[in-house]
DNA sequence: TAATGAATTTAGAATCATTCTAAAACGTTT
DNA sequence: AAACGTTTTAGAATGATTCTAAATTCATTA
């Protein structure tokens, strides 16, 4: 265990929303001034592999990643992109009574326009 | 309607699957040789700002294009890779239920083994 | 059908998140 | 401490997409 990799695992973890690679890069400089963000992305990348981590796609915007591997919903805004989980009681059996057999996991991205960004909109 | 957006709108609609920008872009060819890679985007962004067609991301590769704006779900075989339309009935006002406020679009992805891997698996 | 202005097309440059590269640093084991 | 694999690093490369600005085409109205 690298202290690199210590440090970006600390920023995950104590990760309340969805942060880009660039913001995860940032949270690290904190704490590890000379890190670099090739550091961030190879350490994602084995986070992922190894099951650890989430990482979200979505048009338009950078990935993001989500600090579970459990599959939920994400809510996109459209304006700000702002990415906030979103669950679907049972979700993961309605879909296995729909298919008819065992499932993997899911992705499940619903795109609105948040409440913050529906005001600025009326204005 | 200029003959690009013709052949463009064409190339969408004759669509089984769904084409990447560049694959677009190849079919279009085959109608107008001369036709840009910019005016497939142009088009492709006026078509689904008009919601016409809806794009599709997926993590590491090019976003695609898929002829239909009305949301349905995909089960994608983590083995061989087909996919399967996938409807979850009412889903629509399910997730504007939960989400409380109205919603724009979804995306669901379901990832499985087909009944075709799942025999293969056991041997 | 000519003139006008708006919209579209085009090639190429720019962007930007991500991936790649190769050398240096680290860490682990004997 | 020697040897070996792993990780880190800076910077370059990639590649899909977006931007730009000039040229062309389209639609409308005279």
């Amino acid at each position: 265990m690298t202290k690199q990799r210590a440090v970006i695992l600390e920023v995950i973890r104590s990760d309340k929303c969805h942060h880009t690679a660039e913001e995860i890069y940032e949270l690290a400089r904190e704490h590890l001034p000379g890190i670099s963000l090739a550091t961030i992305y190879n350490n994602l990348h084995a986070l992922e592999r190894d099951q650890i981590i989430r990482r979200i796609t979505a048009e338009g915007a950078s990935d993001r990643y989500d600090n579970s591997f459990i599959p939920h919903g994400h809510l996109f805004c459209t304006e700000c992109h702002e990415v906030k989980d979103f669950d679907v009681p049972n979700f993961f059996s309605t879909l296995r009574g729909i298919a008819g057999t065992e499932i993997d996991s899911y992705e499940l991205k619903v795109r609105y326009l948040c409440d913050k960004c529906r005001e600025n909109n009326i204005e």
